[in-house]
DNA sequence: CATCTGAATGAGAGCGCTCCCAATACTCAT
DNA sequence: ATGAGTATTGGGAGCGCTCTCATTCAGATG
């Protein structure tokens, strides 16, 4: 029912091969021959049959996209859904397509074999989450070109990251420019680099400060608001005046907490965040966070992708973009403050 | 690289066509040889090229999954992760992969003749929200079979959509027990078809209800915290004793800008939205809200485009699922109050 | 024991494309 | 004009699978 190359091939009265050509753009093609068979082409609206062209050259300008969501809530996270439109937009400029796959854990096994073995995609994208994805060492141990966004403990693999270290640094700096006399922080959870890292940022810019690292300040958080809530609401106990809460999703719930403790923002309790997710700047006070470029992340991504699966083998290379503090009034010390 | 139907074949000697009997379940195979193929399969981790076999077969086992994108803001509404979600994992149970494709304007049109051309997938879902999305029209003429999740005005169309008049009508209804002397809307974008639906079902409680209805108390707002805050401001000035809020999103905003005129909720002013979003429980007051079935809505998206595509040619179906009322604190008339 | 039947298997022809190689057309200098 | 050299084109094989049709084989029947 659909044309083929043939049928284009017939109409524009030239071989099966020389439409080929003009359809991939080879250069050896005489001008007008390649003008008459576009018009025929553009006239019929032919469209090439994806799977016979991948079986012949072995490529299908598809990628897959690979998301944990073990817990339904954490794909809820802006973070995802900002990413996943700036890859988009990235694969459209390419013309490349996306194939989504949301990694329930109790099917992962199944689908790393379905998307390894299935020869579906030319390369993929994991948005890996935890310290020690089994899913990343499967892929790393495949032929798969593949990028991490984020970083891996161990293994030396592609990556394309935000500096999540800095961007937490950043952000307790800027509120230890007020001199509280205590800073606490709402870790992410330990079991993902970027709680980790953010932790990590946060306890430099504490040290290097001159002050020491306190227990009884930093409380592990699940990146949602009632992560944030709870935790801010044990952390209440030991009165800090400054708190980095390592999601804004976090810092919102936080937020509340305090809100419900009687105090005020910033005057007893400065916070920032981290991510710049919408309604950052629409927070009672706005909130002070931290942005990720996540739109050049994507295109970041799939450059390197493509790069990766049209010359494989060459060293591996790490990404890391530099996050940017925006600073709102929570913090206690905005410009307009 | 990869091993081929062929090697599996001489691996356990035995044709071509047996091994493709034993992978797709054809019967005619004596019991001893599907052992034995199955076998070799499993030990060598065999996966059939999918290229390959859509060429021959003529389908893909993957659909397409269409979300308009053309704000960045709209794909961050947990509702479209959620739905996504739902939707993967009805997918992963029945081995169908997703393809992923986010609308921007821009791409719009060549991505229809890409979607619809390259037979990639078999079949597509789409979230539409614009009142006549061209994408729609274009499906509805092609011969791809395709779901849309929501409601078209005027083509018939197989779809799958949560009774929004019903869901605006029980949550206007519930605000209305109170008797509320002024009851007011921020409705959604009126070229989005879910917008104009829970408009009418705020308007067919509020008639039924003996009341008239005043444009006064009816604001648009873009289903964004932004718009619901912006639209209450403008709200306030009527002084209304209830609102209706088309989203949780917008009702959030909302209750800031009645926070923020100084105004307690629900004493002075009740609120409710719809779609009851994580956030929506964490609110203060929580909020009372309609819950939408998105994970069995995502399963059955599924099975009906999977029989859509098995069985063309049936009547058109359309699937209207019930929404669930919530009940909190925000509308003053909770069980508990 | 020859014949028939149906189950089990094998062989072959594509699906629509890319890519290699051979064939043809055209250019220019000799 | 003639041959070398180069741009352009055509033909054919094959990617890995499914599906139809032919073939083989075992067991049942008269």
């Amino acid at each position: 029912m659909s044309l083929t190359l043939e049928d284009i091939a017939q109409l524009s009265s030239v071989s099966r091969s020389t439409v080929s050509r003009v359809i991939n753009g080879d250069a050896n093609v005489r001008e007008e021959t390649r003008r008459r068979v576009l018009e025929v082409i553009q006239r019929n609206n032919y469209q090439p049959n994806l799977a016979a062209r991948q079986l012949a050259a072995g490529h299908t300008k598809v990628i897959g996209l690979v998301i944990p969501a073990g817990v339904g809530t954490i794909f809820s996270d802006p973070y995802f859904a900002q990413f996943t439109q700036g890859l988009s937009d990235a694969c459209s400029e390419k013309e490349y397509s996306i194939m989504l796959w949301l990694a329930s854990p109790e099917y992962e096994r199944r689908m790393i074999r379905r998307i390894l073995g299935s020869s579906l995609v030319d390369g993929i994208v994991v948005l890996s989450t935890l310290v020690d994805d089994p899913l990343v060492s499967a892929l790393h141990e495949s032929q798969m070109p593949f990028i991490l966004i984020g970083s891996h403990p161990s293994l030396e693999v592609n990556s394309v990251d935000v500096d999540n270290i800095e961007g937490a640094r950043l952000a307790t700096r800027h509120l230890l420019s007020t001199s509280p006399s205590k800073i606490a922080t709402i870790t992410g959870p330990q079991n993902m680099m970027v709680g980790r890292e953010r932790y990590q940022g946060f306890a430099q810019a504490v040290t290097e400060n001159g002050r020491k690292l306190e227990d009884t300040l930093a409380v592990e958080g699940d990146f949602t608001e009632m992560g944030g809530y709870t935790a801010m609401k044990s952390l209440l106990a030991a009165q800090p005046q400054a708190v980095f809460a390592a999601s804004d999703l976090m810092a919102t719930g936080a937020m509340r907490a305090i809100r419900e403790a009687g105090l005020r923002i910033p005057a007893d309790i400065a916070i920032a965040g981290h991510d710049d997710m919408p309604i950052a700047s629409q927070t009672n006070p706005a909130l002070t966070t931290v942005r990720q470029p996540l739109g050049q992340m994507g295109l970041l991504t799939i450059e390197t992708l493509i790069e990766l699966i049209h010359h494989p083998g060459q060293p591996t290379r790490r990404i890391v973009l530099k996050p940017e503090l925006i600073i709102r009034a929570s913090c206690g010390s905005s410009p307009a403050n």
